[in-house]
DNA sequence: TAATAATATTATTATACAATTATATACCAA
DNA sequence: TTGGTATATAATTGTATAATAATATTATTA
């Protein structure tokens, strides 16, 4: 789960307010395109971001697309979000190295940092 | 609540870091600065966008600064959009518009978009 | 098959963002 | 009160992102 990827998607106000319709009903590109009163290549492109961040689906139908909103993803990003923060460090991949100077700053705080006084 | 800048704010790699690490235990600017081995102007303005959505506390020690979790506004930020994504949008300020423009299509779908057949 | 509709893609431009370097501020200790 | 430590801010540069305008692609229909 690429959370950076996901966030970054949620994090814009154009793409959350296409994910807010799209919660109210699936709808074609045209459709968003007069509700939001926006350009098509804007709704499209936005649509392609979500896409690849997996929190929409597309579907076609004849020359349409219909886009829907993947629900099941947005809950459990947070879910595994949370979960992610809760897990201890020495067990997450791609913190190996912190994990080791976080020890090293418990054994001897002197050295790496703060150099007046190690402890809060 | 600002879906927008907190999304944003947690959509980052070195960001997700810090608030992985500070999920670990608070820090020291100085310490977050040993453990991920990045500069410390880099740590300090990834601090002060997570300060300003809320993301983080921080706390004056003499000349250090304790930086810790804000845990709840992340429980916070998650249940409020899934209930904002599941809210009727009739009742959503900054959706009176696009409410309006989706009634529109429902009455009368050939004159707003997706002029050959209007039904899915 | 020509014309049109729906969507996607590309090119371009302007703005936002991240990282680095340099500098400033505040606190502490000798 | 001088020097060093911790943090913040500013300036700069390079990259990413968003919007628009223009074009391409695909499906539909006359």
């Amino acid at each position: 789960m690429n959370y950076e990827m996901i966030f970054k998607a949620l994090g814009e106000y154009t793409r959350i307010k296409i994910i807010k319709l799209l919660a109210y009903k699936a709808m074609y590109v045209c459709e968003l395109e007069s509700v939001l009163n926006m350009s098509q290549p804007r709704i499209s492109q936005h649509l392609k971001i979500l896409k690849h961040a997996n929190l929409v689906r597309d579907e076609k139908e004849g020359q349409r697309s219909v886009y829907s909103l993947n629900k099941e993803l947005i809950h459990d990003v947070f879910s595994q979000f949370t979960g992610f923060l809760d897990m201890p460090l020495e067990s997450l991949s791609g913190f190996e190295q912190e994990y080791e100077r976080i020890q090293r700053l418990n054994n001897d705080p002197e050295v790496i940092c703060c150099k007046n006084s190690g402890d809060k």
